[in-house]
Order: C-alpha cells, then sequence, then structure tokens
RNA sequence: GCGGGCGUGGCGGAAUGGCAGACGCGCUGGAUUUAGGUUCCAGUGUCCAAGUGACGUAAGAGUUCAAGUCUCUUCGUCCGCACCA
C-alpha cells in the first residue's frame, strides 16, 4: 500500500463529505474534546505538537464512534513575546510573522489526518477575538475584579526595558547586555483572582483530574490558617500588621522584619540606619524571588533604628529588614520568635539578637531550641501558661481580638493576578485616563481598541504603544473631552483564559459567546494539555469561569471536567530536545516517508501516554512492520472460506477478540494507547496462529474478526483504517461504524491454571473449576504431589484464595 | 530552596496489594527466498550444580499470608515556581 497517496486521498474525501462537522442539533450526546491551543512562535509542528493533537485526535475519533457527537475545534494562541523579539531581531512585524506561521501549521494540522472542525477556529491575535478579550477585561473591571497598583518588574537599566521572568539569566543578569537586573515599581493593572481563592480550592474536589496536578494547585494556592496582629510603632501613627500561624508564640517575639520594598520602610527608618537600609533594599532589588525563599541561603538583614510594642506584653522589639520576607506574601511583615521557628533562629544567631523559650515539650519530647513541634506546651506566657499550642493559639487570638490588636486570619499564598505587559504584540487594556473622569473603560461599541500596525517596538524605556500619538490620544467615552489610553497590552494568559468559551460561538459579532448555546456546549469533558500549565493557564481559565459565572454569562462552575497530561517527547539522548544540544527530531521526514498513521501510531505505542520518554526511530519501522502485516492479513482473509466449524480452536480465537474488544475499549478511554495497541497486535498474532498449518478454518469467523479489527484499529490509523474498510466491501466512512461491544460470555472460562504458593513461593499450578469455592481448591491444592512434598509434612496455619489466579498455603 | 513527578531486562515499556517483565525493538536459532533493512515460526531477566533451584523492580528498613505497588529514610533524575506559552 503506498501510504502517502492512500492518505492524501482520504484526507479529501473526508474534507469532501465534511465528515468532522459538528452537529449542532444534537447536543444530549455532545462531548467537548479539547486540546490546549499551540502557539505559533515557529513554522513547523514539532514532536511535541504531534504528541498532544494525534493520540488525542484518537481518542475523539474512538469518541465519536461510540455514538458521542463530538465538537473537536483548533485555533492559535497567537500574542505573545517570542513573535516581539523575533521582530525586534529581524525587523519582520509580528503580524506578519505570526500570520505566515499560523498558515503554514494550519496546512501541518491538516495533514497529521485529525478530526478538527475548521469551522469553529480561532486565532487571538485578531481583532475579532481581542474584541472580546477586552470585552472580559471590562467586565472584570466593572465587577470590582479588576484593579490598578503598583508592582515590582525586572528592569534592565542599560537596555532601559522591562524584561520578562525568562529574559533574566540565573545569576540574575540580562540575557541581552548581561548587566544586573534591578526591581521597578510600575502602576500596573491586577485581576483580583484571590477573591476566589477559598473556591477555587475547594471545587478541586469535584474534578476529574490527575492528583499531582490538584496537589500542585492546592498548594500554589497555599492556605495557611492563622492569625494577624498588630504591632503598634514607636513614634509612628501607622502600626504594622503581621500574619502568623503561631500566635501560641506571641510571647517568644524578640524582634520584627519588614520585607525591604514594605511602605513602613521608608517612614520608620532613623537618620543613622537610613543609608544602611537603603543600601541593603538596593541589594535585595537584585535578588531573584527565588534565592530569597531559599532556607538554606545566608539570612542577612539590617536594623531600621525602629521598634514596635508587641500587643501581648508591651514590650520593645527592635524592627529590622530583611529579603527572607517577602512583600508578596501576607503583610509583608513577620514577627520573629528564634526560640521556635528556623529562619529566625538562624537570623538571631547571625545578629545577636535574644532567643526566648515560649514552648516545652510535651513529656518525652526532645525540645531543644528551636524547637518547632507542635507536640509542646506555653511557657513564660502569663495566664496562658500550661495550654498546648493549638490552644494556646486560639485563647491569645481570642483575647487580641478582644483588646481589638489582633484577629483570626487565613492567608493565602495565592497573589492577584498581575495582567499589564510593556509590550506591543497584546490586546491593548481597553481603558482611558481622562483628567475629568478619572479612569474610564472603552465602552462595548467602541470595542476593539485596534492595536497599531506602525509601532516602533524597540526596546528604549517605555511601553511601544505609548510612543504612538494617534493611539494614545483619544476622546474620553464619558465626557468627549482629551484623554489618553493605558499604553500597556494584556498578558497573553487573559486570551487563553476564555477561548474554550469562544470556540462553539466563534463567529458571533454581538456577543462573546451566547449564553444558552454555551451552557449546552460547555463543560470541556476532556482538556489535553502540557503538566507545565498546572498552576497558570489552568487556575487562571477556573477563575475566568467563575467570576463570569457570578456575572452571569455562565451557569457551570469549572471550565475543564476531566483533565489529561501527555508526557514530553525527549530527545534520542534522552535529554529534552532543543536546538543548542543538536538533538532535535523533527517529525516531517518520518511522515513523507512512512506516512501520519504510521507516525501516529507509533507516538500512541511506544510511549506511556502520560510518561512521555526518548525518541526511538526503531519505533516506526516496528509499527510500519504491523501495519504491513495487517495489511498481508486483511488482503489474504477476503479469500478464506469455510464456516460452521466451531472448537476448541475457534472458540479460544473469539475469546481472544472479545478480550481484545473489552481491554482496547477500556485502556483508550483512559488515554492508555500504548497497552491498547499491543492486545490488538496480539489479535493479530492469534489470526495469524489459527489460520497457519490449519487446513479446516472456519473463514467466516476469521472475516467477522477482521472486520472488528479494522473497527478498533480505526482511531489509531484512520486513513488506513478507512482503506481497509474499502477494501472489505463496506460503505463510506469507517467513522460512521458503532465501536464493536464485547460479549462476556465469550470471555468465561470453565477451568482455570492458578498459581500454588507455599509461604508466599510458587511451588505449583494446578487447574481447577473457574467457579470453585476456597474449601473445594483448598482440598485439589493439599492433594497435588508437589504441593505436599513443599509443605513437607508442616502445620497448614492459613489458606488464602483469590478466586481463578492464585492460593496461598501458609505453613509453620 | 519550596512544590510535584519519576526510578522495573541490552532498549521502549506492561503489571485492580495476588504467578514481575504483557506488547514491541534488539539479539539467537530454524524455515521460506535468486536476493533482502522480506516473510513465517521458536527462544531470549541474572546466576549456577540447569532444578519442582537461588536471586531479581535505585538503596535501606517497615506493614502484610502476599509488596514494583502501601509507610518511613536515603540517593539519583526530571518538571513548575507567578512576565515563555
Amino acid at each position: 500500500m503506498d501510504m502517502i497517496t492512500m492518505e492524501q486521498k482520504w484526507r479529501k474525501r473526508w474534507e469532501e463529505t465534511n465528515l468532522y462537522s459538528f452537529d449542532r442539533t444534537r447536543t444530549d450526546k455532545k462531548l467537548y474534546c479539547l486540546e490546549m491551543f499551540s502557539y505559533p512562535s515557529a513554522a513547523k509542528l514539532h514532536a511535541g505538537h504531534w504528541y498532544n493533537y494525534g493520540p488525542t485526535d484518537s481518542w475523539a475519533r474512538f469518541k465519536r464512534m461510540q455514538g458521542y457527537n463530538v465538537f473537536h475545534p483548533m485555533g492559535f494562541d497567537a500574542f505573545g513575546l517570542p513573535a516581539e523579539n523575533f521582530a525586534i531581531k529581524t525587523g519582520i512585524h509580528p503580524k506578519d510573522s505570526t500570520l505566515q506561521n499560523i498558515a503554514t501549521m494550519e496546512g501541518q494540522l491538516r495533514n497529521i489526518g485529525a478530526s478538527f472542525d475548521w469551522e469553529y477556529e480561532l486565532v487571538t491575535c485578531l481583532p475579532e477575538y481581542y474584541k472580546w478579550t477586552q470585552w472580559m477585561f471590562v467586565q472584570m473591571y466593572k465587577h470590582g475584579l479588576a484593579e490598578r497598583r503598583e508592582a515590582p518588574v525586572n528592569w534592565c537599566p542599560s537596555c532601559n526595558t522591562v524584561l520578562a521572568n525568562e529574559q533574566v539569566m540565573g545569576d540574575g543578569t540580562c540575557e541581552r547586555c548581561h548587566t544586573i537586573v534591578e526591581r521597578r515599581n510600575l502602576t500596573q493593572w491586577f485581576f483580583k483572582i484571590t477573591k476566589y481563592a477559598d473556591e477555587l480550592l475547594a471545587d478541586l474536589d469535584k474534578l476529574d483530574w490527575p492528583e499531582k496536578t490538584k496537589q500542585m494547585q492546592r498548594n500554589w494556592i497555599g492556605k495557611s490558617v492563622g492569625s494577624e496582629v498588630v504591632f503598634k510603632i514607636e513614634g509612628c501613627d501607622e502600626p504594622m500588621r503581621v500574619f502568623t500561624t503561631r500566635a501560641d508564640t506571641l510571647f517568644g517575639v524578640t524582634y520584627a522584619v519588614l520585607a525591604p520594598e514594605h511602605p513602613l520602610v521608608d517612614i520608620i527608618t532613623t537618620e543613622e540606619c537610613r543609608e544602611a537600609v537603603e543600601e541593603y533594599k538596593v541589594m535585595a532589588s537584585r535578588a531573584s524571588e527565588i534565592d530569597r525563599l531559599s532556607t538554606t541561603r545566608e539570612k542577612t538583614g539590617t536594623f531600621t533604628g525602629a521598634y514596635a510594642i508587641n500587643p501581648v506584653n508591651g514590650r520593645k522589639v527592635p524592627i529590622y529588614i530583611a529579603d527572607y520576607v517577602l512583600a508578596s506574601y501576607g503583610t509583608g511583615a513577620v514577627m520573629a520568635v528564634p526560640a521556635h521557628d528556623e529562619r529566625d533562629f538562624a537570623f538571631a544567631t547571625k545578629y545577636n539578637l535574644p532567643i526566648e523559650r515560649v514552648i516545652a515539650g510535651n513529656e518525652g519530647v526532645e525540645d531543644e531550641l528551636p524547637f518547632c513541634s507542635h507536640d509542646g506546651h506555653l511557657v513564660n506566657s502569663q495566664q496562658f501558661d500550661g495550654m498546648g499550642v493549638d490552644e494556646g493559639r486560639e485563647a491569645i487570638t481570642a483575647w487580641l481580638k478582644e483588646k481589638e490588636e489582633g484577629d483570626f486570619k487565613v492567608n493565602f499564598r495565592l497573589r492577584d493576578w498581575l495582567v499589564s505587559r510593556q509590550r506591543y504584540w497584546g490586546a491593548p487594556i481597553p481603558i482611558v485616563y481622562c483628567d475629568k473622569c478619572g479612569t474610564v473603560p472603552v465602552p462595548e461599541e467602541q470595542l476593539p481598541v485596534e492595536l497599531p500596525y506602525d509601532v516602533d517596538f524597540t526596546p528604549d524605556g517605555q511601553s511601544p504603544l505609548k510612543k504612538h500619538a494617534g493611539f494614545m490620544n483619544c476622546k474620553c467615552p464619558v465626557c468627549g473631552g482629551d484623554a489618553t489610553r493605558d499604553p500597556d497590552t494584556l498578558d497573553t494568559f487573559v486570551c487563553s483564559s476564555w477561548y474554550f468559551l469562544r470556540y462553539p460561538d466563534n463567529k458571533n459579532a454581538e456577543k462573546p459567546f451566547d449564553t444558552e448555546w454555551i451552557n449546552q456546549i460547555l463543560p470541556v469533558d476532556k482538556y489535553v494539555g502540557g503538566a507545565e500549565h498546572a498552576c497558570m493557564h489552568l487556575l487562571y481559565a477556573r477563575f475566568f469561569v467563575k467570576a463570569l459565572r457570578d456575572m452571569g454569562y455562565v451557569n457551570f462552575d469549572e471550565p475543564f471536567k476531566s483533565l489529561v497530561h501527555q508526557g514530553i517527547i525527549l530527545g534520542p539522548d534522552g535529554y529534552r530536545m532543543s536546538k543548542s544540544r543538536g538533538n532535535v527530531v523533527s517529525p516531517d521526514e518520518f511522515v513523507e516517508k512512512y506516512g501520519s498513521d504510521v507516525f501516529r501510531m507509533y507516538l500512541m505505542f511506544c510511549f506511556s501516554y502520560v510518561e512521555g520518554g526518548p525518541w526511538n526511530t526503531d519505533g516506526i519501522l516496528a509499527i510500519n512492520r504491523f501495519l504491513e502485516r495487517v495489511e498481508r492479513f486483511v488482503v489474504s482473509s477476503l479469500e478464506m472460506k469455510g464456516e460452521g466449524v466451531y472448537e476448541k480452536a475457534e472458540k479460544e480465537l473469539d475469546a481472544v477478540r472479545h478480550y481484545t474488544i473489552a481491554q482496547v475499549t477500556a485502556d483508550t478511554d483512559k488515554f492508555q494507547f500504548n497497552t491498547a495497541i499491543a492486545r490488538i497486535m496480539e489479535l493479530f498474532n492469534a489470526l495469524y496462529k489459527y489460520t497457519a498449518n490449519n487446513d479446516n478454518i472456519n473463514g467466516k469467523l476469521v472475516q467477522d474478526i477482521v472486520r472488528d479489527s479494522v473497527l478498533i484499529l480505526a482511531p489509531f490509523v484512520p486513513h488506513m483504517a478507512e482503506e481497509l474498510w474499502e477494501m472489505l466491501g463496506n460503505e463510506y466512512s469507517v467513522f460512521n461504524q458503532a465501536w464493536p461491544v464485547h460479549d462476556p460470555a465469550k470471555l468465561v472460562r470453565d477451568e482455570s491454571e492458578i498459581a500454588v504458593q507455599v509461604n508466599g513461593k510458587v511451588r505449583a499450578r494446578v487447574v481447577v473449576r473457574t467457579d470453585a469455592e476456597s474449601d473445594e481448591v483448598q482440598q485439589i491444592v493439599l492433594a497435588d504431589e508437589k504441593v505436599a512434598a513443599a509443605i513437607d509434612g508442616k502445620n497448614v496455619v492459613k489458606f488464602v484464595y483469590i478466586k481463578g489466579r492464585l492460593a496461598n498455603i501458609v505453613v509453620k
């Protein structure tokens, strides 16, 4: 079979007959199958794209054959940094390069033979899409979920530009010029995802997602139950608020620490300390967050000269600044209890600060300082002495609450989502600033705020759009007076946080989507994409859906009911494919030589889907060989004669057929494609075995099984299955056929061979009736001479029987 | 550093707590073929005294009649860490 010509023939036929067109009338059995859309940064599909889209497409085809009305769209996540950087390097405009890349990739996606319905395609960088991304921003703003405030960015003082974290090297320098990167505050927009922290955490339990992904989101959200305590500062009207999970240790506070970026720092620092504090702030602005949170890194800090008053005992404690305290977590201030916290202990030891025990270990508990265990009770804590750790925490917080110097507080690690980007290639933020009216959202009828084409986006310290007078200067939508636009663009994660809502209604010019329609098609039933999105894209999308639900635009709580992560295809050397390593394998040459079916099945057979693994070209030859073996058998089966014989051999062959159907169905459903294909290989091995050296075959039975085998092969090798299906004399299309269902009765065996263990070691095998009970099996087994020899006259103390599989005799 | 994975033959990988290594690659042997990067069949974890044998799932301990699987410790490795998408 010439795979290449054959595949082209069927792709043409599929397109002409609109085989994959979604039926909008049958929403009762709808199934929304979605792969994460691709980013057109390179013109060609790489192995990773193939690995995401090929197997998932097979799953979608399998579901279609099971009778589901499958909605399977594809599109492009087209805004983003790489196109802009490419433009800075080459002078090619991001819009031109992106649209060119999309055209090429779309052609390739059609050629992998996937069942996408291209009628529903979307491209996020086109005005008809980003109009609604901007609309989303306006809704967030109107519902109090978008807020403008100061936030730090990475700043390269030499390039005079904002850098993405990706552009900052491991040593904290700029990737372009190797200058040390600093942090600078800019006023930027945030989405208040933290408002949904509790629900985002709780609803994880409802999702059919990989447990590890849910765990990662739980940790990312980082709920922590504790107390907020108010410390007055000497000579300052504004108090210092600290968050702590250990209010029980309040009597042991010997100093306090502010993050170097904390707004109080400038107010409270005394003249003598100012120089050291300023110096320290500069140093801290150069350390990365990962470094700052490292528990092994040496703690540093400096005294501000100011003192705080501990509300539980009125004691004066010095206030330091230190970079192990982050402005972005909690209140940006901590109380330090060196006796009962590792980090505080290290810091106090280094700077000679007092260390005072307030928790003693319970009976028999080793309590050398720092003693951080909860297995203790309060000491040196006045009226609270003797209380347990948890009891003390509650009692002290309740007491502070009464005095209005503290309260119970739940804190999250999750931070609000910074969506402003000082870049060109993104959706402009639809906000206008007017001297008279202030911050004004652009009204819906004026959307989209179009991204101008002729913009100078070479880095020079400003957002590129700020330099475009035609874009920046506008009229205020409220008063009509002169006003200016927000010069920033939206984080591309905003575009990808709602695209799955747009697909089913992608041509709607009136609204982002029709609520009633979307409520029928959503949520996405199966979402497939990389695990690297666990904490960001997947969390942002969940937040969007919850926010839109509360605004009344959708009636469901979660975007993705069921989630699967594909693994990563590594280079042949076992390392991640990268140009610099020179281990990149391109799918193209293999697809051109063997066809897309062979390539797809190779990806599905040679790896565990969720694990991935190193590339191995031999596997492609193996699949090619297997498919040739399939074709030879199907062709030869056409000539087979004979029917009516149904003896032991036929019964066995038929059992293999039904076992295969059962296993392939179950495994494919769970994305365990490699084992599903292994079972199909076994079926063909059994078919070959049955027909070899057998002059009295049941040709009718064989042909019947071949028919089923083509059906169960269809999702994995769609083009070839169409060809074989036609060859067998059937009507187009194999994908309009019902998926075979196995007959459990054909699987039942009267007798089973079981393994017999003596003290856990296999000593014999015996054949028993499959439905025999434990007592009966025990008698048969003990009568076996090998077993008797192994028991060797010892006493049987226990007998365990696992039906049809194994018996274990415990002797002493 | 923190968080989350993973670790099984020469290789890719299988194993609801129940006979470790399915299926495939590679290798060995046989048959077919003028020929083969063909096809078909058989064998293939390690060790030895070759068996109704011993050992064997990164290392060490534990729970269990039974552990690759559950628990703890250690080592190695990969991914994410909020401006790559």
